[in-house]
Parts: C-alpha cells; sequence; structure tokens
DNA sequence: TTTGATAGTCAGTTATACTGACGATCAGCA
DNA sequence: TGCTGATCGTCAGTATAACTGACTATCAAA
C-alpha cells in the first residue's frame, strides 16, 4: 500500500518542496526569493563573476540570469559594470547594501536549514554530505 | 568559496534533478514519463481511488490529474468509470497493459534508484530514511 | 582585417500547474 | 419530497518559469 510515499523520486522532491516553502518564508522579510538568495551568494565571491559563469555555476540559463541581475540591480544590491579585460562581458558585484542584506539573509537561511534538519538529530551532516556525494557522482556522469 | 555549493537549497534542487534526469531516461523506452508513473503507482492500490484523492496523495491539484488521467487512458493503461457509489467520482483503475506495463516500469526505477544511490554504499537505506522523517517532521508544519 | 566564436539582451515559445467557473451529483434537512 | 450547500470532474483562461533563436557588440586568431 502507499507505495508511492516510499519512492526515491517522491521523497526527493517532497524534501526539496518542503525546503522551498520554508526559505521562501524566511527570506520574505528581506524582500528577496529563494533563488534571488542563490544568485547574490554566487555573486560575492573572491574574483568578480560574468553573468554567464555565474550562471554556469547554478546550473541556469544565460537568458534567465539576465532577468535575476535585472531584478537585483533595481533593488539596489547588485550593479553591473563592463569588463575592462573583455567588453563583452559584465561584472556583477554586490552592493553595500547588497552585502549588508545578504549577511542578514545568509544567518536567517541558516537557521532555517538547521530548523530543517532539526529531525535528522545530531548526525544531520551526514545527511548533507550524502546529498553531495550523490551529486558529485552522476556529474561525472 | 563556492559558498553555494554547500547550501542545502542546491543539494536538495541538484540531486532532485539528476534524479529526475535518470528516471526520466530510464522509463523512456516504455513511453512514459516519471510524473506518469506516480501517478500509476498511485492508482494501483488495493482500493480503488478517485482522480481527487490520488491528486492529493500526490499533493497535485486534482485540474492536474484530469490531463494525466486523459493521457494514460489514451494510451490504454487506466480506465475511468463512474463509481457507483457516487457518480460525481471516477474510479481510476490500471488496465491489464497498465498492470503489466507498471510492473516492467518499476523493475527498471528500482534498478535506477539503485544506481542512484550506489555512491552512498551499503547504508544508502539511512539516507532514505532521512528523507522520509524530514519530510514526515514537516507534514506537521 | 577578415573570420569565427562568445557575452549579454530581447522577443517569442514551451512546459507546467494554477484559478475560477460550470454542470452533475450528493448529503442533510425542513 | 424538494430545497440548500458542498463536492467531483472538467475546461478555459492565466501565471510563472525557463527555454530557443536571433541580434549586436566585442574578442581572439590567422
Amino acid at each position: 500500500m502507499s507505495n508511492h510515499r516510499e519512492r526515491l523520486g517522491y521523497l526527493l522532491k517532497h524534501a526539496y518542496l518542503a525546503y522551498t516553502a520554508l526559505i521562501e518564508q524566511v527570506l520574505a522579510p528581506y524582500g528577496i526569493e529563494g533563488r534571488e538568495f542563490a544568485v547574490l551568494l554566487v555573486f560575492d565571491d573572491a574574483v568578480p563573476l560574468s553573468q554567464q559563469e555565474a550562471a554556469r555555476r547554478l546550473t541556469i540559463d544565460r537568458t534567465t540570469m539576465v532577468a535575476f541581475v535585472d531584478a537585483l540591480e533595481s533593488k539596489r544590491l547588485v550593479e553591473r559594470r563592463p569588463d575592462p579585460a573583455d567588453r563583452r562581458r559584465n561584472i556583477v558585484s554586490l552592493t553595500d547594501d547588497g552585502r549588508r542584506l545578504l549577511a542578514e539573509a545568509t544567518t536567517a537561511a541558516d537557521e532555517a536549514e538547521r530548523r530543517f534538519l532539526a529531525p535528522l538529530g545530531p548526525d544531520s551532516t551526514r545527511f548533507t554530505a550524502d546529498l553531495a556525494r550523490i551529486i558529485e557522482a552522476f556529474e561525472g556522469h
């Protein structure tokens, strides 16, 4: 009975849905969505990134990235400027506001992750490591 | 650095994407998609289900279920008939073809799950149990 | 300096699932 | 028996997300 609830696909999908619902709720007070948070994280890097590099890291399309940067720029959280070394590219960097907001949002997201993993007890890091292992194995297709 | 790759959201999303890609590939020879497989699984139940009950179990909308049953019915894998006890409802049941195909597809999906979890070594059931635990905890919102 | 490739952008398309409304049907009650 | 409100399946329309393809500007290499 209730066979489908034990299938891996069901479990992965609903774990992801549950996490998404939680993180959206937690980030809402900061005026950003979960995906915008991810984009901010990518651009908050030691080396400045072009839009396309950032898109590749998140495994989204470069045309999709345009809209994200548009949105974040209109919120004054990031700014585009042409890469002097290659003027086809945009260097996207966080503004001071962006960095401030990202710091606060990260704290909130960390707390949400802790709550999400709480049912697993003390060794929830094992679960996270398992996820990473699976993804890594799959990337070598 | 490469901060975002350690975030739980990234891990959950990409684990789900990897699994989806694998299962779609494995089910393609049987002429069904991953979501259709899930729908078949739900309707292959001891007690006959209405469309709405099945939709609730998969956490999809009842209007979405209509299209799935349409597709599966046109492939002669399921059939609708009005519930004699409540003629507002459709009882959806698998045809003989549907049962046969589901049996084969299930074998293939099981094998895919095994391959997917292989990187975790012998105790991959722990990982699955963790997923179930998280979902269950979240359902009590 | 010409050729082929790449980055960002935009318009249009596709995929997916939703909202709202409708007819048919049911359960409860006067 | 005949109303009243709710439910089921269905459909049309809508919203959202992400894509494809084309375009311009720019670069790298011969």
